[in-house]
RNA sequence: GCGGGAGUAACUCAGUGGUAGAGUGCGACCUUGCCAAGGUCGAAGUCGCGGGUUCAAAUCCCGUCUCCCGCUCCA
């Protein structure tokens, strides 16, 4: 079937509990939503699923957990206080909003617009893409030093603990270190529902190499996350691979490719369809060596006065002193719940011509993982064979019981939230002692002993579940 | 910031000057029992907010707020 667009996606979350939007109450807050029960659990299922397949399914990896607000310095020498902002203009004849740095000038040495060729524009206003906020009591008026931002990316956080994690760890480069968490950019246009928001969620890893190495392992981190999302059950053909031009690139990195996902269908621009889902950037020693107190510049002075550390790495191999390379492949949480969510949903149109919405979730993204169902509530030995299934069941899996409606209601609603697989209790069950297990994408069912429950969904769901 | 669209029940929406509505959903009960079954009853709205016109405003006028879409940027 086509693929859903977002529209579709943000009705079935309001309507079932994935996501909300914020502050729903006081009107709202601009692009800003929260979680609901179900979306915080697939959520919750993809953070995990990245994070086992990160960094306990490998060799090379270490995880950290760094804080929200670091030290203003460290922002100030990873050159975001400095290039993490945009220079905006307003043409005031076609009113759109424009780039200041990236206008080409008339005859006269006058920036115009490229739209309609006018340079009658507003004066340049610098926008900083970091929130700020202040640390104490003290207004930033008063005391400079209480100005703190809240991080726009993850990533220095890793590379401020580069030695700290390297040394307590004993780890020989290669290796890389991941994290999961909020970060903040006051985007001047955020939007199309969870896609852009201004506190966003980065899951963000950065392998560090040896200089020359790079390249090749740059190019192995590409084709690894992108099988990532293939892995998570997202199609082939709704992914891509988008290189980044040379005057893309962002100010630390050397080659930069993307993975798309086709987030809007429905543009006619096929161009337009897509959009990033995970950026892995090839940073270079950018970071580290910005860190560092000892690299000096062309007249020997300290590019950084600063910082106390030296994040250069000893190589025992070969004898030699240098600042690693950095691969860094990072994702966001909620793009990725939302590809997820665009990728598996479905209609299916009954015998009876009834439109159905089934969400082929995988299962370990599933939030609800089994519904047990008693097929006849006004049978109590049925509802009570079926509420102490669940209450088995739980500990294992996340577990629900409904019985507010006909079987068939039943089903379809765990079908439209992704449930792999329901449980029915029947009047027959009260004799054999078995259920019937029903399937989410074929809707076959399946007689199972109930002592045997447990076990055959935790198969049929796969360990990591 | 500019342009466009929209705010009425939990959701989708109807209602264009005269008692606040429908469908879905939700809750209770009865009946039923394998793919959104039927019935009865019920809860639920300061019609975004403020002001004005009028005998009378969800409806007309003015103001205001919020959200959504588009424009730059990115996970």
């Amino acid at each position: 079937m086509a693929a859903p667009n977002i529209e579709t996606i943000v009705s079935l979350s309001k309507r079932r509990g994935f996501v909300f939007p914020s502050s729903d109450i006081y009107g709202g807050l601009g692009s800003a939503w929260d979680y609901g029960p179900l979306g915080v659990e697939i959520c919750n299922n993809v953070k995990q699923a990245w994070w086992r397949w990160m960094v306990h399914e490998r060799d090379d990896m270490e995880g950290v957990d760094s804080s929200i607000i670091l030290n203003r310095l460290v922002w100030k020498y990873s050159g975001h206080e400095d290039t993490f902002s945009d220079p905006l203009v307003d043409c005031k004849e076609c009113k759109t909003r424009l780039r200041a740095d990236k206008l080409e000038s008339d005859a006269a040495g006058k920036p115009k617009c490229p739209n309609c060729g006018s340079t009658n524009l507003t004066e340049p206003r610098a926008f900083n893409l970091m929130f700020r906020t202040t640390i104490g009591a003290a207004a930033v008026e008063d005391d400079p030093n209480a100005l703190a931002y809240l991080r726009p990316e993850t990533a220095q956080g890793i590379f401020v603990n580069f030695l700290n994690v390297q040394t307590t760890m004993r780890r020989k480069i290669p290796f890389g270190i991941a994290q999961i968490g909020k970060s903040f950019r006051n985007e001047v246009t955020p939007g199309n529902f969870i896609f852009r928001t201004r506190e966003f969620e980065q899951m963000e890893m950065e392998y560090f190499v040896r200089p020359g190495e790079d390249e090749g392992v740059h190019q192995e981190w590409i084709d690894y996350c992108h099988q990532w999302f293939i892995n998570l059950g997202i199609s082939g053909e709704n992914l891509r691979f988008y290189e980044q031009p040379k005057e893309e690139l962002a100010h630390y990195a050397k080659r930069t490719v993307d993975i798309h996902y086709r987030f809007f269908p429905e543009r006619e621009d096929e161009e337009r369809q897509w959009d990033e889902l995970m950026g892995i950037a090839n940073r270079t020693d950018f970071d580290l060596k910005a860190h560092s107190k000892k690299p000096e510049d062309a007249e020997g002075k300290r590019v950084n006065p600063d910082s106390t550390e030296d994040l250069s790495y000893f190589d025992e191999a070969t004898k030699e002193r240098y600042y690693p390379y950095v691969i860094e492949p990072a994702a966001g949480v909620n793009r990725t719940v939302l590809a997820v969510l665009m990728d598996a949903y479905s209609e299916k149109t009954t015998d009876k011509g009834e439109k159905r919405v089934i969400l082929k979730l995988h299962p370990q993204l599933a939030p609800i993982k089994a519904a047990v169902l008693p097929l006849a509530k006004n049978k109590p030995e049925i509802v009570s064979m079926a509420r102490g299934l669940k209450r088995e069941l739980q500990p294992s899996m996340r577990t629900v019981y409904d019985d507010t409606g006909g079987i068939g209601k039943l089903y379809a609603r765990q079908d439209e939230i992704g449930t792999p697989f329901c449980v029915t209790v029947d009047h027959q069950s009260l004799e054999d002692e078995a259920v019937t297990v029903r399937d989410r994408d074929t809707w076959n069912q399946e007689r199972v002993k109930t002592a045997e429950l447990a076990e055959y969904l935790r198969k049929r769901l796969g360990v990591s579940c």
